[in-house]
DNA sequence: ACCCAGGCGGGCG
DNA sequence: CGCCCGCATGGG
């Protein structure tokens, strides 16, 4: 077990806020923690107060499973700065003293992407079930001992893997229509789509070339670079978020999703992905009557 | 039974 | 362009 001190942190927080890292499955959460995959490892993290405890069982050595952690979790984030840059109206300002120390975190392109092509026209317990139920039919399956523990778990499905299955194969773990997006997101990335090279390129033109995949949009284009590729400045308009941006800032006018846009761009620019996260978090957690 | 969910593609005006 | 519609599925 190593540890890792941290400051304006909450994990509890952090994974019960509908981030890819919690779409593993809800027996791997438990209050104070979770256990995710990370490439071929299993992850455990657990947070006491200001300590961040974690170990990994794996191929993973220590100083590259710190970095993991770090990145994951993006504890290098300055939150005072941010917290005081999106602190800009009573709303935030309540949103953050709620769910204060939440991040948004660093997941893998590839899963972020199927992640939220599933999601769209989706609720979130399905969501989970879906991508579950995708895990166990198609992750590959690791065995790994740690003193004289041993775990099984699943990687994370590859594109490979997926675009090699059928349409109607897709459908029968319940993904529904959106089989067809992951049929195709997969065989393009299987084939010539290189995720990897967004990460050289900015927010505007990683959205261009994501939007070109059959099935990604505005929308999940910009949760795949926030949550994906950590592009901060991104933010993610759902039907939570228009619905809280509507009622909150414009007396409850209907404003279309540019407007929208070009709001939370004028209002938090390169930090809007943290003012959407607490945002979102908070119109899902609390009746409207809060708002 | 009915409604809705972290939208998108396609078609139409 | 902007708008509107259908879409698989299952939980509330």
């Amino acid at each position: 077990m190593h540890e890792i001190g941290v400051a304006d942190f909450d994990i509890k927080h952090t994974i019960e806020s509908a981030q890819p890292l919690t779409f593993f499955g809800d027996e791997r959460v438990d209050g104070k923690g979770i256990a995710y995959t990370y490439r071929d490892n299993l992850v455990k993290v657990e947070q006491n107060g200001g300590r961040l405890a974690y170990e990994a069982y794996g191929d993973l050595n220590a100083a590259a499973l710190k970095r993991e952690i770090i990145t994951r979790f993006r504890l290098r984030d300055n939150m005072h700065e941010i917290y005081e840059h999106i602190s800009t109206d009573a709303f935030l300002r309540k949103a953050i003293q709620n769910y204060k120390g939440m991040r948004v975190t660093k997941n893998d392109p590839w899963e972020t992407t199927l992640c939220f092509v599933i999601s769209q026209f989706n609720n979130v317990k399905r969501i989970r079930g879906i991508v579950k139920r995708l895990i166990v039919a198609y992750g590959e399956e690791h065995t790994v001992s740690f003193g004289n523990v041993k775990l099984n778990f699943r990687s994370f499905p590859t594109p490979d893997v997926l675009a090699q299955r059928s349409v109607k194969e897709l459908m029968t773990h319940g993904a529904g229509f959106r089989a067809n997006y992951i049929k195709a997101i997969a065989q393009e990335c299987s084939d010539s789509f290189d995720l990897d090279k967004l990460n050289n390129k900015n927010y505007t033109e990683a959205k261009e070339e994501l939007m070109t995949l059959h099935g990604i949009g505005d929308k999940v284009a910009d949760c795949i670079l926030l949550f994906g590729y950590g592009k901060l400045e991104a933010f993610p308009v759902d039907t939570w978020i228009k619905r809280i941006v509507e009622h909150v800032y414009f007396k409850g006018r209907e404003k279309n999703v540019k407007q929208i846009h070009e709001f939370a761009e004028g209002k938090w620019n390169k930090n809007a992905g943290y003012a959407q996260q607490y945002l979102y978090h908070f119109a899902r957690n609390n009746s409207k009557v809060e708002w």
